[in-house]
DNA sequence: CATTGATGTTGCAATATGTGGCAGTGAACC
DNA sequence: GGTTCACTGCCACATATTGCAACATCAATG
């Protein structure tokens, strides 16, 4: 009710500095430039906020904006930059199909951990995910919320798997999922190492209303025992290189789209 | 002035302060002139109001508005920083009440974190925790089954809470539990930032054989707004340093045990 | 009708924010 | 290596917003 005609109520202090630390710990870094024009303040009030923070001792003052001590988990930059490119293209791309708003199943492994990374701009979204990284990385992203699904946690996944992690699954309305996958097989569908892993991708499959699979060219043409049930009701498939002509085509011969990510 | 009688469209102060806390918690602060506008009286009725609520402990004034207490708790990676050597004794202690083969929970916060740390000599345990990184960090203990509670991720804990939470715990037969906290309050009691944090708590202690809580020595004699319920059914508190005796005394007296980290 | 409690008004002090000038930094370029 | 140039940091001052206290107003109540 009253449509109150001033401009929109300014963040105050205290906002800024929970929305800088957000940042701080989704990204590890934050400039002044980009937090001003965030906000629609001046840059001295950025730097001002900032030198207040620093001089608590909360994080650390660079050229251009400010930092947070604690580094980014090593283990997990490091194996994200293996085909970082390819990676973040995937991510990109797929980040692309996301709307404001939405409901988004995000799967464990690391290239959808480079579409987590790619979502970051997105604004007021529903993360639904198993994968503890994920979890982690996108709960400090302003304007989301993150729902982890429990259950037994897999180490080498570093994700909840299991018969909690399906029954919880289930309790969900899922606009759009990606999901990764051990291989992208010569007959153009994507299989799964354990029957669990292809069992929980292929319920959400029937769970979300569009289901992309995202994998990087290291899992072309390989071959990994199960099946995953329900992949030609997927939507598609993202990749970052194009595939061989015959491993296309049998894939859209399938069902699910083709993305080549650039 | 305006001595038009529109007093139907007035909201009367518990209706206002109502709407404070309805905007506290959507967005975290609320400015007075956003709120004088909004229910049509002066920036000075609003002052008082906040006045009032500050006084009552159940938000924080700051300049050109109020601001909720939970978030500006400092960020976890600066929390795990203050008071390390302390930490680390406390997890020791904890660590050194676990048998192998026991179910084990672990709460969210710094202080389980270095407990959790202190645990991975230990073999053949069940670890249950709704904390992100404590998941993270165990699943690679060997040896170590690691349960993840699901439910929506509380940034500023980095784990999971709510209802999914609540409910995924009361599936677990827990042997023994350990607990953080906001504050030990003076009179001896451990209290909490969030009315879900210590309904969480407070079920956990029904629920396992053994409940301890962990809290470093920067939690004596604070306050935070809410019991703990069942805190009188705790085994124990482990500190790292003695509290007055004034502390320590009515501690005992509501029941749990004191121990003493070296 | 006096009292009480909540709210409005006003003036001034305190604080936050914006602006512009100038020096420093870093990166691309010759 | 040195130079240019866009960006950034820093300072001083101007402006806007807010805080505060003292007093005024109004309705309700006994």
């Amino acid at each position: 009710m009253s449509p109150v005609s001033r401009q929109s109520a300014r963040a105050l202090a205290p906002r800024r500095h929970d929305e800088i630390f957000r940042r701080l710990s989704a990204q590890g870094s934050v400039s002044v430039a980009e937090l001003a024009a965030f906000f629609d303040v001046s840059r001295e009030t950025i730097r001002r906020d900032l030198k207040l923070l620093s001089d608590q001792g909360r994080l650390g003052i660079v050229h251009g904006g400010a930092a947070r001590f604690e580094p980014s988990e090593p283990a997990m930059s490091l194996r994200s930059q293996e085909n970082a490119g390819g990676k973040a293209a995937i991510g990109k791309a797929a980040a692309g199909l996301v709307r404001d708003g939405m409901v988004v199943f995000l799967d464990s492994g690391t290239t959808t951990m480079a579409v987590a990374q790619a979502m970051t701009e997105l604004r007021d979204l529903t993360i639904c995910t198993a994968s503890l990284k994920i979890a982690l990385h996108l709960c400090h992203v302003p304007g989301m919320r993150v729902h982890m699904l429990g259950g037994e946690i897999d180490p080498g996944e570093e994700a909840a798997s299991g018969i909690d992690t399906l029954d919880a699954m289930a309790r969900f309305r899922v606009d759009i999922a990606f999901l990764g996958g051990g291989a992208l097989s010569p007959d153009g569908e994507v299989t799964d190492f354990t029957r669990a892993g292809a069992e929980q991708r292929g319920r959400m499959i029937a769970l979300a209303g569009k289901t992309y699979f995202v994998l990087d060219s290291s899992k072309f043409g390989k071959l990994t025992p199960l099946r995953i049930p329900n992949f030609d009701r997927a939507a598609g498939v993202i990749v970052d290189t194009i595939p061989e002509p015959a491993l296309a085509e049998a894939l859209l011969q399938k069902g699910p789209e083709l993305i080549v990510a650039a």
